[in-house]
DNA sequence: ATTCCAGTTACACAC
DNA sequence: GTGTGTCCACTGGAAT
């Protein structure tokens, strides 16, 4: 269908809008005029929308009275004492959390509650309680204990352990596992968000399989799949940010905190505990990228900006380190699991990079290794084992570095076209370094072999309606691999 | 060298 | 099944 010209009635409209824009830039310019340098300002933020949030709301819950699963019926141990301590705490929320049907508005400052920010209908109760009874239990038995005086430290013995149990894991299934045996089941698709899917994470947990979406319009969605109500569909919706979420964080030792950050510049920390989107960073400038090493979960790593790249710190409650390393927006960090002081970088400058946290010159960053594409690297993602690199550009190429010192590059054509209403692909590992999985605009997977240099096989389904272009592995479900598309579905591949 | 603009893309929803 | 609105990405070429 031939794209129509904008009418007249649009054009105005469209000029009207960056009218406001500018003005409000010029506005904010004056106000934070001894903070910022002009310079650093690529685009305002606009005013919140009048979120059109939908009208539907949930219809298939006939009745209104609320069903709840209780823990028993789930297996869970009734330890939840402090939970009731934080229900009478914030007794204050509970009128707002009873006319549900208004549109939650976005705080411009401070904490969000999980009550105020839930769009559907019916309660949250049940995924609080899962999140907080899975973050209790960590994967090796170990309790991790409260969030408090940073007594929580990862033991290196514990790490260490970690890891071997997942490279053993990953050894022992990795032979067996075939991609041929990935199927999409029908029941294994939800639309998880109203639009766009912008990011799309697993709660790294052996036994869990929820994951959370993070939308263009600033919504939250988790998906539990484990959901055992029959007139539910596990699916949980938030409305945190005001612009689109372009990162989520869940770190494998830290299960009861998800970090999102987003265009507008806020990075917020759901605190299941306190029941709460917490806001922990704030600013002007729009970031785009986001990561946690594996051996840190105090330390929040995000691109800013143009070019920025900002270590946040928990302890200090601010960033004490901002390096400027691209020329233009930061698309994606990654951390090598072989040594997490080894970071990789993507950026619409059109390069990715490999850098040594330990030894980045403030003044004059110097990158390990660059990758020089034509067009923007939406993506650099370390292999499990951390020997190799996959960068995914808009010049329509997956290069993959290899060698000890990356030196070696080779690569694989690929379409990655995606347009305006696409997110843009971004290439992921699987379970072990031979697999690397990417969307396509035919609305399937394609999985490419490193070692053959080429797309060996392309996932499709008849339950795939969309064009699938985020993904996420599931850390301990070798098999499971979840898609995310621009319309708010996510699909959920199982293997063996 | 910088800014502007048209053109591109897929999807949900209303009809 | 068709038409319309989306609009925070990017490109190449035209205009400044």
């Amino acid at each position: 269908m031939a794209p129509k010209k904008l009418n007249e009635y649009e054009r105005k409209r469209l000029e009207n809008i960056r009218r406001n824009d500018e003005m409000m830039a010029s506005l904010k310019l004056q106000s934070m005029a001894t903070r910022l340098s002009a310079a650093s300002i690529k685009r305002q933020r606009s005013a919140p929308k009048p979120k059109r949030i939908s009208p539907k709301k949930k219809p298939k819950n006939d009745n209104l009275v609320v069903v709840r699963r209780s823990l028993r019926t789930r297996g869970i141990l009734p330890d939840s004492e402090g939970l009731d301590n934080d229900l009478v705490e914030s007794p204050a929320k509970s009128p707002n959390s009873q006319t549900p049907p208004s549109k939650p508005s976005i705080p411009k400052m401070g904490p969000l509650s999980m009550s105020q920010a839930f769009l559907d209908e019916g309660s949250d109760r049940a995924l609080i309680e899962t999140i907080l009874s899975i973050g209790k239990k960590s994967e090796l038995g170990v309790d991790l204990g409260a969030e408090t005086d940073g007594v929580r430290v990862c033991k290196e013995e514990n790490l260490g352990v970690l890891r071997n149990s997942i490279k053993k894991e990953e050894n022992e299934v990795g032979g067996s596992f075939s991609l041929y045996s990935m199927t999409l089941n029908p029941e294994n698709v939800a639309r998880v968000v109203q639009d766009r899917i912008m990011t799309l994470r697993f709660f790294p947990c052996s036994n869990s399989r929820i994951v959370v979406a993070g939308s263009k319009g600033g919504d939250v969605g988790f998906w539990n799949l484990d959901h055992q109500m029959e007139e539910e569909d596990g699916v949980y919706r938030y409305h945190t940010h005001s612009g689109p979420i372009s990162g989520i964080s869940i770190h494998r030792h830290c299960l009861s905190k998800v970090f999102t950050c987003c265009y507008d510049g806020y990075i917020r920390s759901m605190d299941v505990e306190k029941e709460i989107f917490d806001l922990i960073y704030s600013s002007d400038n729009t970031i785009y990228s986001f990561s946690q090493r594996s051996d840190d979960m105090k330390c929040l790593y995000f691109g800013e900006g143009r070019g920025d790249l900002n270590i946040w710190d928990e302890r200090t409650g601010n960033c004490a380190t901002q390096w400027t390393l691209h020329e233009d927006r930061i698309n994606s960090i990654d951390f090598s699991s072989e040594n997490p002081n080894i970071m990789a970088t993507s950026s619409s400058d059109s390069t990715a990079c490999i850098w040594d946290l330990r030894s980045i010159d403030a003044d004059k960053p110097k990158p390990l290794k660059t990758v020089s594409h034509k067009r923007a690297v939406y993506s650099a993602y370390f292999s499990p084992s951390g020997k190799f690199l996959a960068t995914t550009s808009f010049d329509d190429t997956v290069r993959v570095l290899s060698g000890d010192n990356f030196e070696e590059t080779s690569w694989i054509p690929h379409n990655n076209q995606t347009g305006r209403w696409i997110s843009p692909f971004k290439a992921i590992w699987g379970w072990d370094d031979s697999h690397i999985f990417i969307g396509n605009m035919k609305r399937g997977v394609d999985v490419i072999s490193p070692a053959q240099r080429k797309t060996i096989f392309t996932l499709q389904s008849p339950h795939i309606s969309a064009i699938p272009c985020r993904f996420d592995t599931h850390p301990y479900n070798v098999g499971m691999l979840a898609g995310a598309t621009g319309g708010g579905q996510v699909y959920m591949w199982t293997g063996s």
